[in-house]
DNA sequence: GGCTTCACCGACCGGCTGGTCGGTCGGTAC
DNA sequence: GTACCGACCGACCAGCCGGTCGGTGAAGCC
């Protein structure tokens, strides 16, 4: 019995790894639960011993990796310094994350929309959990601390993750690289703004 | 002849304004061609009569939608007066858009990777000259007037971009409301940052 | 050593959907 | 009035794809 729990739990995991890749890579109608089963080394059968729909995959596979990123990030939101040092940790660690990676994120935000009931309430708050919970932790934290003016620290937040947003766009890694000059650009825009975003940075 | 060409260019409208309505409502892969000929009072048969595939009809509308929105947007580009003031108009005619026109957008910007070749681009270039061009063009003066500091003017339009979007969310909407404090919230943090957004603003 | 359990197989199904094609009909040219 | 053209019709097709189901073999149980 042992044996066999163990036995499911890898195969599900190559599902689930499977899934992923072909997923991030195509998106979710353009993939057949056919590509996944044989990706995964699995019958189409055989996955369905184990998912009762294609969509459960694909909702599991976002769940699973939603917790990898929270978890990911949680280790900057629990780091000390000042709200802007913690800002930038978690930003590098999100801007550092590889293409497949934060692809992960990008259909996220894309397919919500399409699932409806359950499945779509626990994929947005895996979402909130992962992302936008952790900026807003420290932000409200540098609105307590005076660090920055008051206001709604989850408005602020969500504008926050809209700029970073921009910053993984195939445009500003063209023209920032992928080192820390797009991190430092967010991290001023954020903080001071266009105004006062000194010059020769961005260019 | 004309008469043969007036009947066509009327019945090709009616397939668009039928497209954008379903697509709008419900995205490409869950829009069939026949829900899509009824819609239009045509029959799949005159469908393919007027266009070769159900992406061609997708790219068609969303080309047509995004020339109507480059026109309107391109008001507030001509327009005189500051570069915020000139963002403010354009901003102010992003967020008035009903849900149904700025649902449009979404769509764009969420299913242009799914195309590919000529398609995509002609999809990519109509986006860019809808929206972050006319706001590359006011910051681009901006700058050249001091009014922001120097700095990659494509990238710094892409970051309002991004800041916009935020603001036309669930979210945004029930916290500002539909007026003018979404309007007000995003022109302070873009030019002043959010340590000098004022305490008030969104809440 | 029979019996159950369970992971997994793989052929099969049914319906959905993009696309086709032979045909009709009203208008136009000459 | 005849030949033609192009808009449009609607029945039909083919293949894809999510999901099913009867079966198999290995591992544990008694």
């Amino acid at each position: 019995m042992a044996e066999s729990d163990e036995r499911s739990a890898i195969t599900i995991g190559r599902i689930l790894d499977a899934a992923r890749a072909l997923f991030a890579a195509r998106g979710y109608p353009e993939v057949t639960t056919d590509e996944i089963a044989r990706a995964a080394r699995v019958t189409k059968g055989g996955l369905y011993h184990h998912f009762p729909s294609k969509q459960r995959v694909y909702v599991a596979m976002l769940l699973a990796d939603l917790e990898a990123k929270r978890r990911l990030f949680a280790a900057a939101v629990a780091s000390h310094g000042t709200c802007r040092e913690r800002l930038a940790r978690l930003t590098g660690a999100f801007l550092a994350l590889p293409e497949d990676e934060s692809a992960m994120l990008r259909l996220v935000r894309r397919d919500v929309n399409f699932f409806q009931g359950e499945d779509r309430t626990r994929l947005v708050r895996a979402y909130q959990r992962a992302l936008p919970e952790q900026v807003e932790a420290i932000v409200r934290d540098g609105m307590a601390e005076g660090e920055l003016a008051p206001g709604n620290p989850r408005l602020v937040s969500w504008a926050f993750v809209g700029l970073v947003q921009v910053m993984i766009g195939d445009y500003a890694v063209r023209e920032l690289g992928e080192g820390e000059a797009r991190l430092e650009y967010v991290l001023r825009l954020f903080f001071e703004g266009a105004v006062a975003l000194p010059a020769g940075v961005g260019r």
